[in-house]
DNA sequence: TTGCCAAGAGAACAGATGTTCGCTATTCTA
DNA sequence: TAGAATAGCGAACATCTGTTCTCTTGGCAA
């Protein structure tokens, strides 16, 4: 029994919830959730999670369902929660694999808003101005964009071999890359150059452990 | 403001009830599981608790509201290994109190090489020399001493309510509180002075939430 | 006693919520 | 091309559920 890709979408924002709220969703607030309008539909949804055996249910009672553990798996949230932290990037490796783990840090993403984080190192002064030191750790929320302004971790192609951080300026035809030091200049990627900037996430916040 | 014998009840029924199946219970499953038959009844302790701080509710939603941190203190149920975030401190309380904790950090002291830590949110500029800004959760571990030039939260009787962070610096009869902060002076206290700085712990962290 | 307060019973109401039903659109497959 | 699978819309219904009200009971202090 195979899911669905909606059924999948339907599951995760119940996790979720769940994990936010501390009591499930209910179907409208899914469907309000997921972008529909039809309680019918989402119901449709989660009947076939139950019979699937994702979801348990107490007929009669509203707004009463369990995940079973099958679904945690299923979404991937481990018992005990944690961050991982990336060091050096070897080049030629997907910035997140496993090689590059250097340590799990025993903290809930939550504690920064976030259901799935990672960590950086940070390497040099690029940051003094908005108070992050060489040495302090990172807290990275995975997206794939950002608003203006914004501090992102990013990789550009075929220029370095390491993620770093930087603010986020998105202009007509251009990208541009600021650290937070007024001694470092902006790299500007225009026209075509633009494609070699992959924003892994957003800075949702920072650990500094002090000796 | 306390609890009668019959809330702490309800209260202790509502956190079974919630670690046991995952979703709070309604008003009536607690009348079934206090052996009470009248939703009314019940329905008055819930909100007795609501407005003593025990319960969040999203009016309008049904089967749907949170216990508090203070709820979860309360019955005595523990969490994973966390750090406890003290906000504003009340004047002529143990420092420490219960009362002053914010938030439950759910984060290992070990991260820190701690066994046991607290945090405080920094307050003002006063640490902007060492990169620690207003908002901050500095993590304390908790020490009666420390070395000098090391940072240390400490408290000052009689001039302060709250605990600060300085950095520490011992003279030959006089200790001296000095902020990271080239626009703020240092306090000095000599000769029986001394005796009012108590120190609480030494900086062993910072953590940042950037919104 | 009198008054106050916590607690409960029971009824009643309004709204949130699970659930069902019929119809449509799109996509993919036989 | 026909049919199945998936997804959605919108309406409608029964009931679960929070909430309010009134009345009653028992304990306790002034």
């Amino acid at each position: 029994m195979k899911l669905t890709e909606k059924q999948k979408k339907v599951l995760e924002f119940i996790a979720d919830f769940q994990t936010r709220e501390g009591f499930p969703p209910s179907v409208r607030e899914m469907c309000q959730g997921l972008g529909t309008s039809s309680p019918g539909s989402m119901h449709k949804h989660v009947q076939a999670l139950e019979t699937r055996g994702y979801i348990e249910n107490l007929p009669g009672k509203k707004r009463a369902w369990k995940l079973t553990q099958r679904a945690w798996d299923q979404v991937g949230i481990q018992t005990s929660p944690s961050i991982p932290l990336y060091g050096r990037i070897a080049a030629g490796l997907p910035i997140l694999a496993q090689q590059n783990k250097e340590e799990e840090l025993p903290i809930d993403p939550a504690l920064f808003g976030s259901r799935e984080a990672f960590a950086l190192k940070v390497q040099g002064d690029s940051m003094k101005d908005v108070q992050i030191r060489d040495g302090d750790l990172a807290i990275i929320r995975k997206q794939q964009d950002a608003e203006n302004g914004q501090i992102v971790a990013v990789m550009v192609e075929g220029l370095e071999t390491e993620a770093t951080l930087k603010i986020l300026r998105r202009k007509r035809n251009a990208i541009e890359l600021h650290p937070a030091n007024e001694e470092f200049k902006p790299q500007v990627f225009s026209g075509k150059d633009r494609a070699r900037v992959t924003i892994l996430g957003k800075l949702v916040g920072v650990i500094r452990r002090t000796p």
